[in-house]
DNA sequence: CTGAAAGCGCTAACAA
DNA sequence: TTGTTAGCGCTTTCAG
C-alpha cells in the first residue's frame, strides 16, 4: 500500500513539473488544482472580492505569482462581453498634428484603463471602412475617427451603430452624422489672424485657402470674410487663391500675386507651408517681412517658430483635442447611453512671431 | 388545433423580431437557429471552409448580412488560442521620428492582417513595465518596443519571455536581451556627416554630443572621432560638449565654443536642434554658414530643409525601420520561433544642405 | 466564505 | 457535405 501511495506522489510530481515545463501560461484552474481549491475561489481572490478570507487570498496570490499567472483577458473580455480597448481611426499618423492628437487620446485612455489601437485609413476611404469593420469585429468599446480626405458620407460608420459602438469624430467630421464631435474652432481663428493683421496695419490681405468643400476650409474663409468686412474693408475674390496648401502651391501662389502686381501687404494663409513658401519667394524678391509684406500660417507646425522670420500662426492644441475626444467617448462608454454626444470646440490661439509684427507691441 | 398553430407561428415571430430590435450583435447560433444547421456549419461557411457546400454558403452569408452578423474577433481568438494584434511600445508619439515609425508598423502589419495596440512609456519605466504587462495580459502576438530614456535593463520583459511572446526592439534597445533588433547605423552616420565636412575644407570640427551611456549618442560620437582619425585630423576632447541636444542647449554651446574662442570651424551636433540653436547664434554673430562655420545636424527633422541655411543633416528613414520591424516581428509571429532573432540595421543618408556645402559640388 | 455549474461566441476534432 | 461534442479561460449566479 506505502508504494502505491508513493507512486501516487510521485505521479503527482512528474504532473507538477510536466506544468511548469510545458505550460507558457498557466490558468486560474492551475492555480486552483494545486491549491485544491475551486476556480471560482481564485477567481475571485485575484480580482479581489470582499468576500475571499485574506489568507485564501495570499495563498492565491502567492501560487498565482509561482505558477507566472497572467490574466487572459481575452477570456475575461469574452466573458464578462466588454473589453478594455477604444479604436482610432486616422488618415495618417505621421503629421505631427494627428501625432499629437494621438497622444491626448492615449494619455486619457490608458489611465482610465483603456488600450487604443491605432488604423491608419492612408486618406483612402476602403481603409476606412475596413478598420471600422476591424474595430467592430474586435469589440472596442469605442471608435474615434478622424475621417479621410476621400470621404463625403457616414454610410460606413453603419457597423458601429448597429453594434452599439459609441462613435467620437474629431477635427475632420462628417457633420450629419450624429456623434460626439470634437472640433477646432478654425472660424475664429481665421478671424482672430486677420484681425491682428489688420491691427498691424496691413489692409490688403491675400488668403491662400483650402478646399473649399472641406468645412474647415471653408470656415477659415468665412473667418477671413467676416473680420474684412467688420473693419469695413472690402471683401475681393480675386485675393482668394483656393487650393494653395502645400510649400510648392505656396511658392506659385506668392509669385502670382507679385507678378500681377495684385495690390497687396499680407498673406493669411490656411497652411504654414504655404506660408513659408511665400516667405521664401518674398526673400528672394527683398520683400521685407513684416515691414512691407505681413505673413501669417495657420496650424503651428514645428518649423513655424524655427525658420526666419519666425512664422505668426495659429496653434490648434492637437493633445487637447486628443483629450477631449478621449474624455466624450469615455463618457459615452461608461455613460453607456449614446445620449451624450455633444460638441466640444477647442478654441485656438494666435501665436504672433516675428512674420507679422511690425508694430512691436 | 388551427388557433394554436398559429399561436406558434406568432411566438416565433415575436421572436424574430425580438431578436431584431433586442440583440445588439448576433452570433453564430443565431444564424444556425434560423436556418435550422448547426453552428459549426455556419462557422464553416462563414471561414469559407472548402468542404462546405456553395449554396450552403450563400444562405449563410445573406442570413448573417440580414441578421447584422458581425464575426467575434475576441471569441475566435480564444477559441483559436491566438490572436492578431501586435503591441508597440514608444516613448512618445508625437515626435516625427517616432510617428513615422509606427507609421510603416502600422502599414506592414496592417497588410499581414494584424492591429497594433500602442502604449507610450511618456520615458517613465513605471509605465513601460504596466505597457508590458497589459501587452501580455491581452495576449498580443508581439511586442514591438523603443525602450524609455529611464530604461536600463530588461527585466521587466521577462512577463513576455515567459509568455513566450516574441519581442523586437528597435531604434533604443536593451543590447543583452536576445531579441529581434533593429537600428539605424549610428556610427555610420555621424562618420559620413564628419567625413563630408572634411571634405568641405573643415578642420575643427565641434561634436556636441548626447549622453554617452545611450549607445546611439556614444556610437554618433564614435564615429566622429573616426572620420577625424582617418584623416589625421587630432581629436580633441575639448572639442566635444555631451548632452547638448536640445536648441537652448545648441545656443548655449555655441555661444561657450565662440566666447572660449575655442579653434573650430564647423559643428557636428547629434541633434538637429542643438544645430538650429547654434546656427541662431552664428547669424546673430554673423558669422557667415557655411563660408566661415559649416553646420551638420542629425535625425532630418522636417524643418531641417526648411530653415535658412537649410541644414545638412542626417536621413534616419524612420518608416523603413518600422517597416522592417514589423517585417522582423511577422517572421517570429509566424515561425513562431524564437530562432529568427536578428539584427538588421538601417543605413541613414547624410543629406548634404546649404548650411555645408561651401565647395558647390 | 467557498463550491458547483453554466456559458460568453467560436472552432475543430471526430463522426456520420 | 454536415452534425456532435467538447472546450479555449474566465466570471457569475445560485447554493451551501
Amino acid at each position: 500500500v506505502q508504494s502505491i501511495a508513493h507512486l501516487f506522489l510521485y505521479l503527482i510530481e512528474i504532473n507538477h513539473s510536466f506544468l511548469k515545463v510545458s505550460k507558457t501560461n498557466s490558468t486560474i484552474h492551475d492555480i486552483a488544482r494545486e491549491l485544491k481549491i475551486t476556480a471560482s475561489t481564485v477567481s475571485r481572490a485575484l480580482n479581489d472580492h470582499p468576500r475571499i478570507s485574506v489568507t485564501t487570498k495570499e495563498i492565491v496570490r502567492d501560487m498565482a505569482r509561482k505558477l507566472n499567472y497572467k490574466p487572459n483577458s481575452i477570456a475575461s473580455n469574452l466573458r464578462k462581453g466588454k473589453g478594455n480597448t477604444i479604436g482610432v481611426i486616422i488618415p495618417i499618423i505621421n503629421r505631427y498634428f494627428f501625432a499629437n492628437i494621438i497622444h491626448g487620446i492615449e494619455s486619457v485612455a490608458n489611465e482610465a484603463g483603456y488600450n487604443i489601437l491605432i488604423c491608419q485609413s492612408n486618406e483612402d476611404l476602403m481603409k476606412e471602412i475596413e478598420s471600422i469593420k476591424t474595430l467592430v469585429n474586435n469589440r472596442v468599446n469605442g471608435i474615434m475617427i478622424s475621417i479621410s480626405a476621400k470621404t463625403r458620407n457616414a454610410k460606413h460608420f453603419e457597423p458601429a451603430v448597429l453594434s452599439k459602438i459609441p462613435v467620437v469624430q474629431f477635427d475632420r467630421i462628417i457633420e450629419t452624422f450624429d456623434s460626439g464631435k470634437i472640433l477646432s474652432d478654425d472660424f475664429n481663428g481665421a478671424y482672430n489672424t486677420v484681425k491682428h493683421l489688420i491691427e498691424q496695419g496691413y489692409r490688403n490681405i491675400v488668403h491662400f485657402a483650402g478646399p473649399q468643400f472641406v468645412k474647415m476650409y471653408n470656415d477659415r474663409l468665412n473667418g477671413y470674410k467676416t473680420a474684412l468686412l467688420e473693419n469695413n474693408i472690402p471683401y475681393n475674390q480675386s485675393m482668394i487663391l483656393e487650393g494653395f496648401l502645400s510649400r510648392e502651391k505656396g511658392i506659385e501662389g506668392m509669385k502670382l500675386i507679385l507678378d500681377k502686381k495684385i495690390k497687396s501687404d499680407a498673406l493669411f494663409a490656411a497652411s504654414d507651408l504655404s506660408a513659408l513658401g511665400a516667405i521664401q519667394v518674398l526673400k528672394e524678391r527683398e520683400i521685407s517681412i513684416p515691414g512691407r509684406f505681413g505673413v501669417a500660417g495657420y496650424v503651428n507646425e514645428l518649423f513655424a517658430e524655427l525658420i526666419d522670420p519666425s512664422l505668426t500662426t495659429t496653434e490648434q492644441f492637437g493633445a487637447e483635442i486628443g483629450k477631449a475626444s478621449a474624455g466624450m467617448m469615455l463618457e459615452q462608454i461608461t455613460q453607456n447611453s449614446a445620449k451624450t454626444n455633444g460638441q466640444i470646440t477647442i478654441i485656438p490661439k494666435l501665436i504672433i512671431r516675428d512674420s507679422t509684427n511690425r508694430i512691436k507691441s
